[in-house]
DNA sequence: TACTTTGTTTAGTTTAAACTAAACGTTCAA
DNA sequence: TTGAACGTTTAGTTTAAACTAAACAAAGTA
């Protein structure tokens, strides 16, 4: 193949990786996905293996990670035992995916955290030597809990404005 | 101090320490912002030591990246070389300065790396044999640069608002 | 039945981030 | 001018994530 477009691939998935790496999750995972999203055909686990150049261990566990976040599919051929991956291309709704899955995740579970710190506050009996203290924590974590509420207000907002493109527009004007 | 207020703040420390973990930060850095955020006078890097209970270089380092992302303000009292620290306690403005400093970061040289890579794509001369992998790239690699494109726009536009918001509505009806 | 071909799991290794302890530079006070 | 009180930097260590190699399980094929 033309060696420019070669060139080009590689500083792709290249870039893919560095943003993989600086959300937080392992460059091999950027790499991965760049290759399928670059592949004009499925591809399966042994292409990637020499496309990307890790084992196949962690081409088996990365891969995972994308299906989860919805990022890759699997597409299973019959008569065919390997397993033959897509690159999801609509990246709106890989992020609604996300947004929509973070409940479940150790994110909420932190969030949840503050909201019972603050509870333990407000149930805390008032002592005289402690009072100053127990309604400055109280306010300062009403404050943050606000904030988190805020966010997940938005969040909910943006998600619902699109489901509303989606379903009821749809349906109005038949796609 | 009452002990379930010792018990709550722990709890609260804990959990800003596994956002700040989920985020990619030290869990340290977060646990620093914790105990600066329920500290009702200004802290001091001994004080965190002892609070957060790790070493004083660990308390420098994380201090000022908290520092970089706007989250806590150095306060410096005259007469005392020491230096004091007080949490920022406008969220928003916490979110709308990482925002604005993205360019700056890792994040936007790997955002350029996907437009460069295009550009590289389209500067290849068009070669019978690799014609067609040229326009699958060209195709692939516009889709993601017009994501990207998109989300810098809702970015900006949430700024603007902000903007408008603490300006002229400010002007207008003077605070 | 044994052998292939596939993806997953596991035990151990590598690597990079975050930490500690201690040296250091600076500033002020005596 | 020495020493104490700071915050920062550095050299080395610890720790946790991500990887490799290889064993493994499943399912088909000869």
């Amino acid at each position: 193949m033309d060696d420019q477009l070669v060139e080009a691939k590689r500083h792709f998935v290249e870039g893919i990786s560095r943003i993989s790496n600086f959300w937080g999750f392992p460059k091999a995972m950027g790499a991965l996905f760049a290759v399928i999203y670059l592949s004009p055909t499925p591809s399966t686990l042994d292409e990637m293996v020499v496309e990307v150049g890790v084992s196949k261990g962690a081409v088996s566990t990365n891969i995972r990670s994308l299906e989860r976040l919805g990022m890759v599919h699997k597409k299973l051929v019959v008569g065919d035992r390997k397993d033959y991956y897509l690159a999801e291309t609509d990246f709106w709704k890989i992020v609604k995916g996300i947004l929509r899955e973070r409940e479940k995740n150790e994110f909420d579970k932190a969030l949840q955290s503050v909201g019972e710190s603050l509870e333990l506050v407000e149930a805390t009996p008032a002592h005289e030597e402690s009072q100053q203290t127990q309604a400055f924590y109280k306010e300062r974590m009403t404050a943050l809990k606000q904030f988190f509420d805020s966010l997940d207000n938005v969040v909910a907002t943006l998600l619902a404005i699109d489901d509303i493109k989606n379903s009821v527009l749809k349906g109005l004007f038949n796609r």
